[in-house]
DNA sequence: CGTTCACTTCGGCGCCGGCCGAAGCATGGT
DNA sequence: ACCATGCTTCGGCCGGCGCCGAAGTGAACG
């Protein structure tokens, strides 16, 4: 089989609606049970386990049972980053066509695997690069020194003494970088266990809290959020 | 529509066999003609032109005309890294079926739209690693001072004056990172222009002269090619 | 133990999309 | 002007795939 050909079949993948609709919801990298799946592509539990099972035998989900439960998540960071291409080349509706439920909480903040996406996420590297915490540029950036001391202070070490280099992720509904890797991830989970931030039922979009809202203004200098 | 229906709708377009071939033949980076397309996807002309439209309606490609010619690129950047993404997670096959025709020559070196990929990419990015002209971490890297007047003294200055940072680039035959972005693209341009490296007919495997191992050799210290 | 729930498998149906032959239009060459 | 070539469109065919009802298996609960 040739190399075009696993592209397709690895495509097709994700070329169906219930499939892709399952795929975006494991995109905030919890992990969810095949019901839950089933509800989230509206499709029935029948039908949604024969899509399961191709997505698993594709490579693409790792299955867990936990008694009666399986449950599903994106099998690596790699199918993370791969929809997230796939994301940034179909790109956000026209807007005059962003009348769909939940499309502004998805573009206000939301999970993009295990980083933060959405206003908020371009907010933050925005934010993180006006003041000299990193540096970006069109292929990639660093965290530097001060940014260092700053990320450290705030919880949100990535890695210990290394130099720490930063994956921008160019954001679907913003067509600006976030930013991905290591950065991203530990900015994430800071913020989550700061309480700034919550993840919400049955949606990746990320609800921004009262202390949220006072956090990312005090600590990083921007408004968002009602 | 949905974000995740948009997924499966761009997604659905690499999902076709005769559309992925086209894709990948696209990857180098040329523009090619219908007729060329159609060759490389197996299909007849007419079904070539539809695929082709569909192709150009999704945004994935850009047409031009020149008289009776209709000649089809991708149509970004983007496009390409999204192809990447794919390739990165389809994988190479299993070691026991390598007997394709033509794997083992895009195993060796092969353009990954803009910069070298294979063998060739990966070993261009331990050499300059290696040498202190880069510094690789898992989300990125960057040109160092030393690896910036190497790049110049080679011919492959990237940027002028500012910070290069690298775009690392999961190689799906080697499964090691190869380098993309700017650099990556200096990288091969220069290469091709010294002839050390040729593009080849109805693939894009890259011919590795005898130019290009001695050159190879002593300039960066690794042995490729036959 | 019986009931409920989660999940999977089977079988049948209908829709969709890729395929190509045929035909038509436009361009290039002699 | 005629012929060859490149490309597009149309129509019909067929295979593949997603859908769900029905049924079966296994786990959890009272």
């Amino acid at each position: 089989m040739s190399d075009s050909n696993r592209i397709a079949v690895t495509a097709s993948l994700l070329g169906d609606p219930a499939r892709a609709n399952m795929l975006a919801a494991l995109m905030d990298g919890r992990a969810l049970t095949a019901k839950e799946l089933a509800y989230a592509a509206h499709v029935t539990p029948q039908t949604a386990s024969g899509h399961l099972g191709k997505l698993a035998d594709g490579g693409l989900l790792a299955a867990e049972k936990q008694g009666r439960h399986r449950y599903y998540r994106l099998a690596s960071p790699l199918i993370g980053q791969m929809l997230e291409g796939v994301m940034a080349v179909a790109g956000p509706e026209s807007p005059r066509s962003t009348a769909w439920r939940g499309g502004e909480a998805l573009r206000t903040a939301r999970t993009c695997y295990d980083h933060l996406a959405g206003r908020l996420g371009v907010a933050l590297a925005d934010a993180l690069s006006a003041r000299g915490h990193v540096t970006l540029g069109t292929d990639g950036g660093e965290v530097t020194e001060q940014g260092a001391r700053f990320l450290d202070g705030f919880g949100a070490s990535p890695a210990p003494g290394r130099r720490v280099f930063c994956r921008p992720c160019l954001d679907w509904s913003e067509r600006r970088p976030h930013l991905a890797g290591r950065v991203g991830a530990a900015l994430a989970c800071r913020c989550f266990a700061l309480g700034w931030i919550a993840r919400q039922r049955d949606t990746r979009a990320v609800a921004i809290t009262t202390a949220g809202r006072q956090g990312f203004q005090q600590t990083f200098g921007f408004a968002i959020g009602d």
